[in-house]
DNA sequence: GCGACAG
DNA sequence: ATCTTGTCGC
């Protein structure tokens, strides 16, 4: 069974103003979860659920979204939709640039995925609603953002030069709508550093997207983590919209 | 005015 | 995100 938008109201609307923009986002964080549910895989058990990851690739005025879904390590279905781009990149409104596109490939997804993967943050973000948040909250999935660099938040620890493994906290600074010192994500090395010093590996920056704490994030995207920097289903959907891209020139 | 800023 | 060749290193 495909899976269909539960808070519709939050489907990304490019056309309202910055700052109905920032309203919505305030108001889809407040019913967001940023913790376990019943639901929520478990890091441990990967082999039962459907995991999908999701990301895009621009081509002149479209998008391509891609999703592919595994199962027991296993790719069970690639999807993909091209829809126009209908704003500019801006800091902390990512989710109302991409997250249309997102819903477009969603949409043709027949299997029901029990957790999603966004490239991008979740609740690391100054209103608590980055993209992953946004999409999972609009489809009640648990979702977990994994961003290639911070957008907002304070590492617990300095970060370079850690060994594969190593994470620290991610806590919430006067920038971020959120008690300060609040654990909003965290800071995981999946890749060594190169040791020539000139050439290091960054961490990412995994928080949660709806319905999954900030500790199972991580320890899901560490599971996932295998041959490359990036967990394998967001790494996979990043390669196969490349690949579309590719067939649309 | 200055600095910061997912993709 | 995207524009882009070679090159250093495991």
């Amino acid at each position: 069974m495909p899976i269909s938008p539960v808070n519709s109201q939050f489907i990304p609307n490019a056309s309202l103003s910055r700052s109905e923009m920032e309203e919505l986002q305030r108001s889809l964080a407040s019913i967001a979860t940023f913790d376990d549910t019943p639901e929520t895989p478990s890091p441990t058990a990967l082999t039962d659920p459907i995991i999908i990851g999701v990301d895009q690739a621009f081509c002149d005025e479209q998008v391509i979204s891609a999703v592919v879904a595994f199962r027991d390590g296993e790719i069970i279905e690639r999807t993909y939709a091209v829809s126009p781009i209908e704003l500019p990149y801006i800091p902390g409104l990512l989710a109302f640039r991409e997250g249309g596109p997102i819903c477009d490939a969603l949409d043709t997804l027949t299997c029901t995925p029990d957790l999603a993967l966004f490239d991008g943050s979740g609740r690391i973000h100054y209103r608590q609603a980055g993209l992953a948040t946004h999409i999972g909250v609009i489809y009640d999935l648990p979702s977990v953002g994994v961003a290639k660099s911070l957008l907002c938040g304070t590492p617990q620890a300095p970060t370079d030069r850690r060994p594969v493994g190593w994470r620290t906290p991610i806590r919430a600074d006067e920038q971020v709508d959120a008690q300060i010192g609040t654990t909003i994500g965290y800071a995981y090395q999946s890749k060594q550093y190169r040791p020539s010093a000139t050439t290091s590996v960054n961490p990412l920056y995994v928080s949660p997207g709806h319905r999954v704490s900030a500790e199972t994030a991580t320890e899901l995207v560490a599971a996932l983590c295998t041959a490359y920097k990036l967990p394998r289903p967001t790494q996979e959907a990043d390669r196969y919209a490349a690949e579309v891209k590719q067939t649309l020139r």
